[in-house]
DNA sequence: TAAAATAGCGTACACTTGTACACTGAAATA
DNA sequence: TATTTCAGTGTACAAGTGTACGCTATTTTA
């Protein structure tokens, strides 16, 4: 029962995936990646494709999917670091940096599809990314004990400004990419001082009911 | 000397221009638009094409700039606006609102090629948005007495927030269109805030040196 | 008015695309 | 062990792609 079939299937069906990602570059979008292209990259012949996905659909969404996974271990690994101390702002997003300097292709997967022609790829995009929000969510409101409502607007404001500066790193050499994380981290800090400041007034407002 | 025939010429050529952004939807990017589907739907025959570009890219690399023009024309309608009195934050961000709902197309256009897979597009539509930043960032420097750097990272964070909210609202109906649009006035106003706050701060230190 | 220029057309060609279909050899099952 | 299942192959085809080339009709130029 150890199924040295669905064993080897499982290989090449990592073999589609891979071949895949490997192609996804800046010249290089899933959306203009065809069937042939990836089972040759993959070595396989081109019909051996539907042995494992119906569709380039169906092969993108496990892209997406993947890339989803990834973004949870940057999570962790942003978690570890602000526990051992340090500004939490900046130690976020140079983990995310790092992880664009890493993971070019996975990014630009998730940021073009994201505006992408296919509903279902920006669906599943954005819920990779509201996942991401929420995270960040529940810390600023049990670190700021923010309510919901001003948690959830922060987080949002954060990931946008973040995500758009990986977008621009792609772009960009390594003294760009110091700017740019400096200026990012004094975004941040705008959104996170204008969030304390606005909720504080409003319970102040509050109290005087 | 009245040039019927140039007159003619440009005439196509708008026809071409035309097409292409006709032809572009939530399921139609420029990317995934043909040569041949464009001069169809222009009603000219594949080949006549070449008398107006020497390739799509060229007539892509129209469509931006057209599409900076567009965004300009949102600017000059915002400022009118703003002049009559009210909430600057809340009277721009409707107005873009009303701006993509009017243009989707045009605002796809520069949202996707922004992260296309050509060098010269996202060269392209960044030089469009930088333009777009710039203004912004004149206008707080002179409203609220900002240095140059503040004025630009707020400029820069607010346009980025701006640009998403409309990502967003492309696949919005109007009652999730209304919610979005009350968040990023209150993202914007925690930026200004944050701005205002942390600039008042840096005076405060260099006064005391 | 005669000659040159040119916008637009139609045909043709070499490629690439997705996928239907029949086949093979090895693994799984009975 | 005999039978069935199935991952992977190779061929074939219709559809769509960009574009080279020669033609026509009309405007522009000389």
């Amino acid at each position: 029962m150890s199924g040295i079939r669905a064993q080897q299937k499982e290989k090449t069906r990592r073999l589609l995936i891979d071949a895949a990602l490997s192609q996804l570059s800046a010249e290089r979008s899933f959306s203009n990646l065809s069937l042939r292209e990836v089972t040759k990259e993959a070595g396989l012949a081109a019909t051996s494709f539907y042995r494992h996905f119906s569709d380039m659909d169906e092969l993108g969404l496990t892209l997406v999917d993947e890339a989803g996974l990834t973004l949870r271990q940057l999570m962790r690994q942003a978690r570890q670091r602000i526990e051992k101390g340090g500004s939490v702002i900046q130690i976020s997003v140079k983990t995310f940096m790092e992880f664009i300097a890493a993971n070019p292709n996975v990014f630009r997967l998730l940021l073009r599809e994201r505006s992408g022609t296919s509903k279902a790829f920006r669906a599943a995009v954005n819920r990779e990314i509201r996942f991401f929000t929420m995270e960040l969510c529940d810390y600023l409101q049990q670190a700021n004990n923010l309510d919901a409502d001003t948690g959830f607007i922060q987080a949002n404001a954060a990931v946008i400004i973040v995500f758009s500066a990986g977008a621009e790193a792609l772009d960009a050499d390594s003294s760009e990419i110091e700017e740019l994380t400096d200026r990012t981290i004094k975004q941040l800090r705008f959104i996170a001082r204008g969030a304390m400041d606005l909720h504080l007034r409003n319970i102040g407002q509050n109290s005087q009911i």
